[in-house]
DNA sequence: AATCTATAACTGTTATAACAGTTATAGAAA
DNA sequence: TTTCTATAACTGTTATAACAGTTATAGATT
């Protein structure tokens, strides 16, 4: 799965209570099961997930790290709300990091490698019809597309922004399961952001790369 | 003090053990007492600060969202390294968000208020001398002006970021504590910005804005 | 019937103690 | 002197129980 947390265990590790609450209640939220802006008491959760309030409370720490969740002093913590303003403000953040991503890639240069990587997952991802169901194979690969750009920066806080801004995107797709309307592909949309990067144009990458965005909230807003 | 922690509590609430707890390890973690890299033992903290352990372990993650610790699992936490990667990658977080800051607001146009509030505070900063002392009225008003800019976008999660990465910054003159050399004004800089910004001038402020980042990162590491 | 009040059932917070694992140290064997 | 081993002192993790505060409900009073 392509949510799979960043915040990760060494391999050979058994994993805590904390890390099985917190695997829990991640895949209820992003399943709609814990629906947004639903409160997430430490007593529920604790029995929801078989583990003590303590290992709770640090899964919802972790998931508020994550912009999943969001909680307030003395009052408790509850699956994050879909309002306007936060659909904006998460826009933004995307904005910023992935636009801050591809300037960096067409500054610093990709090698031969790099290049190929991106060009073969962009060609797939621009041939693949864009549908708003779940599952569908456009946002795996579109995720993992911009997650690659994201990695071969080597800048951890931008992957983890990303991540994070991904994790949310998805969450909202999910909670406003609309019907597959508009499933056509993005033309070469992709192929040419890395176009850009390739010719070392960092103004030419990053406005491709924010026009991609704009348009896209645009169409989540408007269908 | 301009460090003062962005998830505040509600004004009539007493704080709680993890607020005290927080409050005392920040403080010396910024003071220097707790350099960067040294390990932050549960335990010892709870000793230091006076509660038990699990306010301790809510204060070190609030601490770890904030950027100033690092943890790892089955391991434990420590203060933030200060090592070249790390500098770079919080440098770039810094860039993305300061640049979407002003692009945003070179968007939307600041209310005339906003903009005498800001051309008052740039021209107080700009004529300030910077030095590399710590407690410089320099960096209090550098730092009030970029986070006044932030606040005028409404985006939550980029005054987070913002906050988080200045934290980093001042750890990072605090221990890096050089004397006090290149004590001159930066000209206009900071005035220039504001006026791509109010001459709605989205790529103007953006370029601005990076090269004001870039030449900061670059005495930084010069001196 | 409407309103007040007292009780019961929640809430987040946190101190304590115990478990399991790692690291360091000290003493014995080579 | 060096090496192995056993013990002691740590480490993070977490279950339990208790405290204080809020909310809701049920019963009594008006």
């Amino acid at each position: 799965m392509y949510t799979k947390t960043l915040t990760s265990r060494t391999k050979n590790d058994i994993p805590t209570s904390a890390d099985r609450a917190y695997e829990i209640i991640f895949e209820k939220i992003l399943s709609g099961e814990l629906a947004p802006g639903e409160k997430l008491s430490i007593r529920t959760m604790s029995r929801l997930t078989g583990v003590s309030m303590i290992p709770v409370i640090e899964a919802l720490h972790r998931l508020e790290y994550e912009g999943l969740v969001e909680s307030f002093p003395r009052w408790g913590s509850r699956v994050v709300s879909l309002t306007p303003e936060t659909v904006r403000d998460r826009n933004m953040l995307r904005e910023a990091v992935e636009c801050q991503v591809v300037r960096l890639l067409a500054e610093m240069g990709l090698s031969k490698e790099q290049e190929h990587q991106l060009r073969f997952m962009a060609e797939e991802l621009d041939a693949t019809p864009r549908t708003d169901e779940r599952n569908s194979p456009f946002w795996k690969l579109h995720y993992e597309f911009h997650m690659k750009m994201a990695e071969y920066t080597g800048c951890q806080s931008l992957i983890r922004a990303l991540h994070n801004v991904n994790l949310f995107h998805l969450l909202q797709r999910i909670v406003l399961l609309k019907p597959a309307l508009h499933a056509k592909t993005l033309g070469d949309l992709h192929q040419k952001i890395l176009g850009k990067i390739v010719a070392k144009d960092p103004d030419g990458a990053e406005k491709a790369m924010r026009d991609h965005i704009r348009v896209s909230v645009l169409t989540q807003q408007s269908t």
